[in-house]
DNA sequence: TCTGGGGTCCTAGGACCC
DNA sequence: TCTGGGGTCCTAGGACCC
């Protein structure tokens, strides 16, 4: 048995914390550059916002109908999440924080009325923290998840579900026929692993409402969808596939990338950009003690907008794993010089730390060359790193940083070895759709 | 004028090997 | 002219999540 435990709204909940008299209003929080809705309130999805709706199609509803736009402020999400997950934890013996605003407990072993102790657990969350939860309990992963949709809907469309299904909703405490009932008025949309992709196929194929798909036949889907597909149906059937995972595991890949709030017309801005994505990865890879192999970097054009488009990546591969704040900063400056091309509109720029493993794993042999090159290198590396985070975690982002225009070790060890520099493989793409949920 | 920023997993197909 | 079969590894691409 799981419970997912759920913030309503979860960033407009945290701005209306610090400011009551939006409680009523329909609120927006926006993405990074207030490109667009990244969290609404009830009242603003009632007015028709949709998720990730851009700020300017949308914002003519602040005259029309007093809709309030917030600039994100996630360090401030961060902290209140960490608050309520540590509440949270108190419902199980375990919990696996699934994202920002939601997390899975574990419920065996828990005693006593679990409709209760949910309640209970939602208005402790709401006195002491002043964030809205709603609770769903199933068998699975997969059940919890479903149940949680229904106790959302149920509080804010009512008449579609039972009233008693709103905020805490325990699928297991149903009838079988209750059960049927709530599941034919579901749509099959709504069952997590079921994308815009899939809904639409399965729709195809008449499976409407989770109720069809769960009395589907799970080796036809199989042969179909693949096996993440047979994995759904099973859960919703109540056989848990999909294990807790109480302990985070190590990223497999780190990211840093922003589109810009104007578009970039020459190479020396993107320069900088890259730098601050790249040295903000190297921060996120020390943190969780690892170190990368291959250093991608891509820049490219708004696929929104109309004039020439370009977009390249590249993936270059280091001399050895490394943390290195200075290392991959030259090493992504690098790939930037190599797939920078002038007269475009750059709209958008990253950096991915990739191949990633466990700091102080040594990989393989290094030629005698690589070898007296590595010997170059001061040894006190990884202690200007610890500081360098110190500082920065203790003065704030940026206090210090590395010049990817300096001249050290490591950027000589890259010009002597430049002839071997050549890019491993590079992906290009013209006007693809931006993924959006 | 203005369209987010992260991640994961699975599969197909090519390269290569014996 | 005839040209196997099976295994592994790697990568790109598709689909999903919040």
């Amino acid at each position: 048995m799981y419970a997912l435990v759920d913030g309503n709204n979860f960033y407009v909940s945290c701005e209306r914390i610090f400011r009551p008299s939006l409680n009523a209003c329909p609120v927006i929080v926006l993405s990074n550059n207030d490109g667009c809705a990244i969290a609404r309130s009830n009242e603003a999805k009632a007015l028709g916002v949709a998720m990730g709706a851009p700020w300017f199609k949308v914002q003519h509803l602040q005259e029309s109908a007093g809709l309030v736009a917030l600039s994100a402020n996630f360090t401030l999400y961060g902290d209140i999440s960490q608050r309520m997950m540590t509440i949270a934890s108190g419902l199980g013996p375990k919990q696996e924080i699934y994202s920002i605003d939601e997390s899975f407990v574990e419920l065996r072993g828990v005693r006593g009325n679990l409709i209760q102790r949910a309640h209970t657990m939602r208005e402790r969350i709401l006195q002491w923290i002043g964030v809205p939860t709603c609770i769903g309990i199933g068998a699975t992963k997969t059940l919890a998840k479903l149940a949680n949709h229904i106790a959302k809907t149920a509080e804010r469309k009512p008449g579609l579900y039972p009233m008693e299904l709103a905020q805490v909703c325990n699928l297991e405490s149903l009838s079988a026929s209750e059960l049927k009932d709530v599941f034919q008025r579901t749509d099959v949309s709504e069952v997590w692993g079921v994308g815009r992709r899939l809904n639409a196929q399965l729709k195809a194929s008449g499976i409407e409402s989770v109720w069809d798909l769960r009395e589907s036949s799970t080796s036809a889907l199989r042969a179909r969808f693949g096996v993440v597909m047979e994995r759904t149906i099973r859960e919703l059937q109540g056989h848990a596939c999909i294990d807790l995972e109480d302990v985070p595991a190590h990223k497999k890949e780190i990211a840093c990338t922003r589109s810009f709030g104007q578009a970039v017309v020459s190479l020396e801005p993107l320069v900088q950009a890259v730098s601050e994505f790249a040295s903000r990865a190297a921060e996120k890879l020390r943190r969780q003690h690892s170190q990368a192999s291959q250093v991608l970097v891509f820049i490219r054009t708004s696929p929104f907008r109309s004039g020439p488009q370009y977009s390249q990546s590249v993936t270059l591969p280091l001399l050895r794993p490394s943390a290195d704040t200075s290392t991959l900063v030259q090493t992504a400056v690098l790939g930037l010089r190599l797939i920078y091309q002038g007269g475009f509109s750059f709209a958008k720029a990253g950096v991915m730390l990739m191949d990633l493993s466990d700091e102080g794993v040594e990989q393989g042999e290094l030629s005698l060359e690589d070898e007296r090159l590595e010997q170059a290198k001061p040894a006190h590396c990884a202690q200007l790193m610890q500081t360098l985070d110190r500082l920065n975690q203790r003065y704030g982002r940026g206090t210090l940083s590395v010049a990817s225009s300096g001249i050290t070790t490591q950027h000589k060890i890259w010009s002597m070895r430049q002839e071997r520099l050549t890019p491993r493989y590079t992906t290009a793409w013209a006007d693809m759709p931006i993924a959006r949920a």
